[in-house]
DNA sequence: CCGATTCGATACGCAAATGTATCCGATACA
DNA sequence: TGTATCGGATACATTTGCGTATCGAATCGG
């Protein structure tokens, strides 16, 4: 872990600006969204000048990608605590109410995410990260499905357990194109719930826990 | 504005040249972009000056917003022709096949739309544009199930016919994410079809695969 | 074909953003 | 506390894009 270089006399200061400049580049990309939004702008937001910036980043693109760096980060653990609260014993619909608790919970989030989603469309180097962090949920959604397979029978037409983890991926996002549109987190928490649990029940025989 | 309250001498020319901006647009929006994209890149493509973009629209936004609305419209124009085909005797795997041909052919439309999407996401008027053409797609599904409701039964899970065209949307919407990132069609078009069967047909009863 | 318009090209001024070079105050370490 | 180094501010040159005003050429009605 230490062998970074330490030609640098170790930065302090540096970390705190680095973390404010991120923290108010969420703020403006949330707001005009990414492409338009200038670095200066940033910078101004952020209360310093755009020698502090270039100073910290060599582009707004690599700004953009520490930011969602972080953030992603962040959910990814939220998510994974909430599917750790349940031992062996798991209970799908419990899960799947505090997974999409943290899931929807910041519109803000939603819109910067989508923007990186854009970015990576057209940057296939960003693109393979974002698969790579989207294969790692899956894999956590999977393991868990899996060991709840003894308890919930999954419905046969997704196949294996990492099929229902991609159906719920896909529900996720599909949720959440609606929800950009329509802002109503309610709702899209409810209609999430309903979709993954038509997607996760077997039509004929389901088991209220 | 361009709208002239003045009837002017009619134009002729003038379609022709903002067909062709419109068509340069979408192809320069859909390899960098909306957002990265210049106006006077547009006019380039086209193989016009700026003068001409001017005087046939007043901003980029208007233009994009014109660009959407007519490919939408083609596309939504398709896919009714592809529900269309079988009469009263519906025969939901047969659609699905055919909806999904149309739905993810084109990777630059779902670029460019996925563009439109996250503009409308900060843009209230826009939003409700986006949210209409999208209730009467879902609309146009939901009749159609209706439809054959007699034939097949849905899952009770998702409600009326309504809530399935709903889900239908969704599943559309998750895959089309996973599409901007992979770009491989044939397996959006494979796992768009699993997804829909697993949605729209009840567990128990289902041919094997 | 002619005259009335409209369309689109060219030229101009202006504003915004970028990247760099340089300088001074802050900071860590002896 | 001294000082070497670092971090960020300021100033500058340059680029890019925008919107307008004006002019010549294409187009249409008669």
């Amino acid at each position: 872990m230490a062998a970074e270089e330490t030609a640098r006399r170790v930065t302090r200061r540096r970390v705190r600006t680095r973390a404010n400049l991120l923290d108010a580049a969420f703020s403006v990309f949330a707001a005009k969204g990414y492409g338009r939004v200038s670095i200066e702008e940033v910078c101004e937001a952020a209360g310093y000048s755009r020698g502090a910036f270039y100073s910290n980043f060599a582009t707004l693109d690599e700004l953009f990608f520490a930011l969602y760096r972080q953030r992603a980060d962040l959910i990814a653990d939220q998510v994974a605590g909430a599917l750790a609260v349940d031992g062996p014993g798991l209970d799908v619909p419990a899960a799947v109410d505090r997974v999409t608790e943290v899931l929807l919970l910041d519109l803000d989030w939603l819109l910067v995410k989508t923007d990186f989603l854009v970015h990576a469309a057209r940057d296939p180097a960003v693109a393979a990260t974002l698969l790579e962090h989207r294969a790692r949920l899956r894999r956590a959604v999977a393991d868990h499905l899996g060991r709840a397979r003894g308890h919930t029978a999954l419905p046969a037409v997704l196949g294996d357990a990492d099929g229902a983890a991609h159906a719920v991926v896909a529900a996720y996002d599909g949720v959440t194109t609606q929800l950009l549109l329509d802002k109503d987190v309610a709702r899209a928490r409810a209609w999430l719930k309903q979709l993954l649990t038509a997607l996760l029940t077997d039509g004929s025989a389901h088991t209220p826990a």
